[in-house]
Formats: C-alpha cells, sequence, structure tokens
DNA sequence: CATGAATGAGAATTCATTCAT
DNA sequence: AATGAATGAATTCTCATTCAT
C-alpha cells in the first residue's frame, strides 16, 4: 500500500545526463547564454539537482573543461614524452589529439570559446592547465627543434597555433556545414590529420630553415 | 538655481562610447555574459540610450561583428585580388591581416569566441560573410594552388585553419600574458607575420607536393 | 539660397492625425496598452509631438473621451428635451445615438472599456459627464414614466443599461465578426435601432405594468 | 541566533492569492494598466512567483478569463438547455447569471474590459468560448423563437445584448456609486433580476409580434 | 513646429541558488 | 536522491516625459 508511484532515482544517471546536456547546450549557446532551467529541462532533470550534484553552475563548467583539459594533457603527455624522433613523436601527437578532438567536439568547443571569458576562479584553472601543456611543448618540441637548427621557438607560440589549426574546423563547422555540406564532413579523419601533420612540420621547418640561413 | 545639470547632448559621442566599452566587455566576458547596465556604466551613458541607438543588444552585437567581417573581407578582397603570383599575394594578405587582428583584437575575440554559438538572427548574417571569405579563398587560393600541383583543396578548410592560425596568440592571451609575458609581446609584429605566411606557404607547399607524388 | 527641405510643417494637420491613430489603437490595445511611441510611429508624427500637443498621454485620453461624451450628451438633450410623448422622444435618441455609436465605433469602445478603471485624474471627468446624463435622464424618461404608472424607475439603472445594449454589438464586433460575419453588419441599421427602441419601450412597459398589479 | 524566516512555503496558497488579488486589480486598473510588482505586492508574493505558477502575465490573464467563462457557459448549459417552456428556461438563466455575475463583478468587468483588446494568442480562446455561448443560445432562444413567431433573430445580435444589460450596473458601478450610492446597491437582487427578465421576455416578444405583422 | 537625444523609472521575465519536505 | 516552492537580484527592453537644438 501506499505505493509512493516514483522518482527517478537513477543516482549517478541523472548526473551524466546532466553533463551531457551541459555540454550540448554550452556549446551551441555557449556558457553564459544557457540557463539552468533550460539545462534541467534538456536533461530531463529536477532544476535542484544541478547544484545538487554540482554545487553550482560555475563548478558544472569546470567539470566539462576537465574532462577536456585532462584528455588534451594526457595525450600530450603520453604521445610527446617518449624517445621518438621529432617528427614522429608530433605526427602521433597531431593524430591522437585529432581523434580526440572529433570526439570531444562539443568540449572542445566549449573550452576554446571560454577561453579569452575572465571567470574569476576558472582563470587559475585554465593557467594551471596551460602551463603543464606549455611545459610538454616545450621540452619535447621547442628545445629539440632550437638544438637542431640553432633558432629559438617560443611553446606560447606554436602551442596555441597548433591547438588552433587543429580546432578550426570544428570551430567553424556551424558556418562551413552551412556553406559546403560535403567538404567539412572529411575533417578529422586520417587524411585530415596528416595535412595538418605536414602542413605543421613542413611549415616549421621551413622557418627555420630561413632562420638559421639568415641568422 | 536650478542647477540641473541633466542632458549630456553629446549626440553621435554617445553611440561611439558604447561600441567601444561593448567590444572591451564583450571580448573579455562574452556577449551572454555582460549585461546591459554593466556596459552602459562603462559607457558612462544612460541603459536606455543602448537600446534607443541599437534597438536591441543582437544588433549591438552585429554591429560589432559587421566592423571586424567587414574589415577582413576588404582585406581579403584587396590583397588577394590581385594579377601577383600567388605566394605575394598570400604574403601580403597574412601581413596586413596580422596587423588588423593586432588593431582591432577584442573585435576579433568577439568574433571567434561568438562564432560558434547560435544566436538565430546571427547565424544568417555569419553565414553570408562566410560565403563571400570562402569565394575569395578559393578563387584566389585554392583554385591556382591544385591548378598548380593537380591536387584539390577545400577552402572551407584551409580558410578557417589560416584564419586559426592568426587568430591564435589574441585568443590565448589571457593564458599566454600570465605564462610568459615576454614572448607574447612581440606576436603581431613582422617576424611573426612572417612566419604565419612561411608555416602556411611551406606547409600547403608541402602537403601538395605529397599528394602529387601520391596521385 | 538653404532651402532646409522640409519638416512636416502640417500643424493642425498632426494633431488630427494623432487623434485619429489613438482612437483606433485604444480601441483594439487598450489605453495602457498602447505605448507612444508605437503611436507616433501610427500617427506618423515625430513622438515628442504627442506631449507637445497634448500635455500627456491622459490628457490625450480625455481629449478622446471627450470626442465621445460631449457628443452622447449632445444628442440626449437634444432629442429628449423636447415635449414630444415619451415613446416618440424615445425613439428618437436610440435612432440618433445608434448613427453616432456606429460612426464613432472606436470612441465607444475606448469609453466603455475605460469606463470602470480609476486612473485618478479622469474618474472625476467621467463622473461629472455621468451626471449631467443621469439628470437628463431622470428628468425626460424616469419621472414621466413613474409619473404614468405609479411606481418609480431610477436613471442609474435604465440609463447603464440603455447604452450598454446600444454599445453590445460594437462591444462584443471582435467576436461576432469572427463566428458569423454576416449577421453583425447588420447591426446599427435601422432595423437595429428600431429593435433596440421596441424591446426597451414595450420591455420597460411591461415591467411597470407588472409592477402597477403588484403594488 | 540566525533567525533568518525566510520561505513561506504555504504552496498552492500562494497561487490562489495571486490570483484574488489580479481580479481585484485587474478590475479597476485594467489588465494592461497592472504591473506585476504591484500585483506582487497585494498578493503579498514573491515577484517570481506570478510567473512560476502562472509561466506569464498573459496566462494570468487567461486563468482569470477561465474561471468567468465557464461559469457563465456551465450557467447557460444547465439552466437554458431544459425541456421548459422557453419564459421560464430565459427566467432561471437571468436569475442564475445576475446571481453569478454579482458574485464574480470582478471577474466580470475584466472579462468585458479585455472583450475588444486582441491580446493575440487570447483572441483565439475568447472566440472559442463565443461559439459555444451562441451555440446554445441559437438552439435555445433563437430558433424557439422563430418556430413560434415565423420572424428571425439572430444569436449574435441577443446574446451580447442580454450579457451587456445584465453586466451594465457592474460596468458603471464606479460612476453610480459615487452618483446615487443608494440606487445602485439594489442591483444584482432578486427584483432586479425579474426587471431584465421582464425586459428582455416583453421587448422580445413585442419586436417579434410586429415583425409577424407586418411580414 | 519639429526633431533626436536623453533620462529615470518601470515593464515582464529569467537568473542561480536555497531549502523544507 | 529527488522535488517543488521560494527568493532576491539581475536580465533585456519599453515607458512617458523633457529638453537643447
Amino acid at each position: 500500500m501506499n505505493y509512493k508511484v516514483k522518482k527517478k532515482q537513477a543516482t549517478a544517471e541523472s548526473k551524466d545526463r546532466i553533463i551531457k546536456a551541459a555540454v550540448a547546450l554550452f556549446a551551441r549557446q555557449g556558457y553564459a547564454g544557457t540557463g539552468l532551467r533550460e539545462l534541467a529541462a534538456a536533461a530531463d532533470v529536477n532544476l535542484a539537482m544541478i547544484n545538487y550534484f554540482f554545487g553550482s553552475k560555475q563548478k558544472l563548467l569546470k567539470a566539462i573543461l576537465d574532462v577536456f583539459f585532462k584528455g588534451y594533457l594526457a595525450i600530450a603527455r603520453s604521445e610527446l614524452t617518449t624517445d621518438d624522433d621529432l617528427q614522429s613523436k608530433i605526427g602521433r601527437f597531431i593524430a591522437s589529439a585529432g581523434t580526440f578532438f572529433e570526439a570531444h567536439r562539443d568540449y572542445l568547443i566549449v573550452a576554446i570559446t571560454e577561453l579569452p571569458h575572465d571567470h574569476p576562479e576558472i582563470v587559475e584553472y585554465k593557467a594551471s592547465w596551460g602551463k603543464q601543456m606549455i611545459e610538454i611543448i616545450d621540452r619535447e618540441i621547442c628545445r629539440p627543434l632550437s638544438a637542431e637548427t640553432g633558432s629559438p621557438v617560443s611553446p606560447v607560440v606554436i602551442g596555441p597555433m597548433l591547438t588552433s589549426m587543429m580546432a578550426s574546423p570544428f570551430l567553424f563547422a556551424p558556418l562551413t556545414e552551412r556553406l559546403r555540406p560535403g567538404d567539412s564532413e572529411r575533417v578529422g579523419g586520417e587524411d585530415w590529420q596528416e595535412m595538418i601533420s605536414m602542413i605543421f612540420l613542413w611549415g616549421i621547418g621551413g622557418v627555420q630553415k630561413k632562420r638559421a640561413v639568415l641568422s
């Protein structure tokens, strides 16, 4: 008797639905442009649960950025921190990162679009991630490169550049899909990853050669 | 004797102050993250004037994007649509765009961070701008390139990529300035512009060569 | 030289356009539901002209009510204050009022729908008009009637009732035109006026007779 | 020790207080003329609760109109849809409606004063109600009447007229109470209901008779 | 007369968050 | 774990009005 009919009572599953819905909405409307009610509706969850699970909207954003940053950093660590030659290290890094970006495109979009904004609490967090990333790039790419050619390259220049190059098809997707639906589908595939690798390697290579000549 | 200071009556100057304050705030906090009160205060203008001049917050954003898109498109048109050889056309385009990005860094940040979001009215507008840009890149860069090497390149791939490469130091500036204040200052200068040119040209050149061999 | 090209410079004509647009808008959206900007646009007049001509929005409403009340009162005076027999006096009053309502339907709608609201300043004004109207009805209809039948009728009962009866087709027009477009067109015509007269006269007559019997 | 009174948590009671305050204010100041802040204060409720419970100001208005229209329609249905003779049916309808109007005078005023306005969403709703009402009046009053006398009467004429007659004392109350406080108190009572019945029945009877003679 | 800029108050609505149940 | 009610502040936008030109 008294069969209190329901309550969703799915626990961890709810938390998951919230994150999923959040990334999707944040990617399309921005963090500030998405309301918690809208999010609660999309996740089919009671409004109060969001704060129950995550504490606040900001912490939810942080949880999302975490997924992206940790993943990206892990890839950098595992693909770049090896004893391989520079070229194949970079090639593998770009391939892995490309696959990761593809599989987490909404996370990527959130991370990039929120990147220049200064949410007080999060700015610290982004910096600490950025620091680690730049250290790896410096140690594994920049130093070997300048050792080879004699001219220095700054990781705060090529790090952002490489990331932006790889992110570009996803950032511009809403536009390119409208304009040339076919062309953008290939993006993220192996061909594309190879192209990025080549542009980056040949390009950097060319720059270094020229600098070496001039100096 | 009835001092009631009132009425600034500075006319068009107010409209200007609003735009200036808006770009600055939107770049640092995002469009959705910036309230009109805050904006009015920053522009030292009565809150109601914003809607009086621009009609709505969205139209204000559109006015900002206008400045950026029109400028960027004009540069593409004037630097790429010439009878020069491909290499020097691209070189000049990157140099001009770099200078433009540098001078309009906040406009750039707003444009890029709002790019993936779907403000209903603005999506149309962004598409129409993107279309024109892609046509120019297709006609002036992609076709000559594939005529030369025999393998096709899509403008929806290299357009975004080139733009992102050039934008990267500005997008990541909040981070890089924290981490390596010195390094990022050089960004945007002549050296930097030349570097981008070289990476792009050598890189694309390499890709094309390889493709030509494989096919 | 210096042929300052234009300015509408129509003067009194503008004032007219404002009133016309105002009645139309107030009738369809209500006084409080209509903004002065909307009105200025509809009248093709600069926003500031409305207050220039009328002093305030309230005074504009008063000007509109004036037209209606004065007209209605004038009809009551001229048709009821005669030496005719009661029946033909009322008949002529209803006919004239019907024609007037028809020609000023929007004024009528404004007057009726704003009737129960208490715009502080206007409440006084409505009362002073109502007083005059009720005096006429009392003197010219109620007293003769009760003299005839011996039972009293209050003018504050039959005045409103008669007015409402005549106003009903206009008040309900938005509904009836949707439901039975044909039927409502005939309203206001001679047949209709005659019908109102008869209902009122026979009806009141019946009531009076019955009361006479009972008393 | 931390008294923070907070949270009324009286639940559904709040919704009720809102409706009650809303009818009262809308009747005296009009729908558009009443602000939600004012309403919230009058209902002793937090401003945000109004939209929490009703979704929007318009839906609140609809909820109010619902009460009136449903009640009025129910009376028409139960009093007119019987096998009685026409005269007593109408008599009972007028008596019931009179009592209902009296008990819901504010609802009545809101319904009538908002009747001619075109709130986009509500216009549809009013029409659907009007349709049902007119069908009943047509079937139960107009057809029997024309069968009896041979001359047709349109329900879109007598429906509004009858309603307006009964509504008149309430619409004009603010005026009449000022002018003749005593007289209007009797309105709505049994005598008054009987008077309306008689006027309507004798009146319509007279019209029909005359028409029959002429045709 | 006419205009466009300006103002402060207020409009309705939504915000993220909290808490009693 | 989950819910619905509640809150105060903030949102964008519009209001009627005023005034310098």
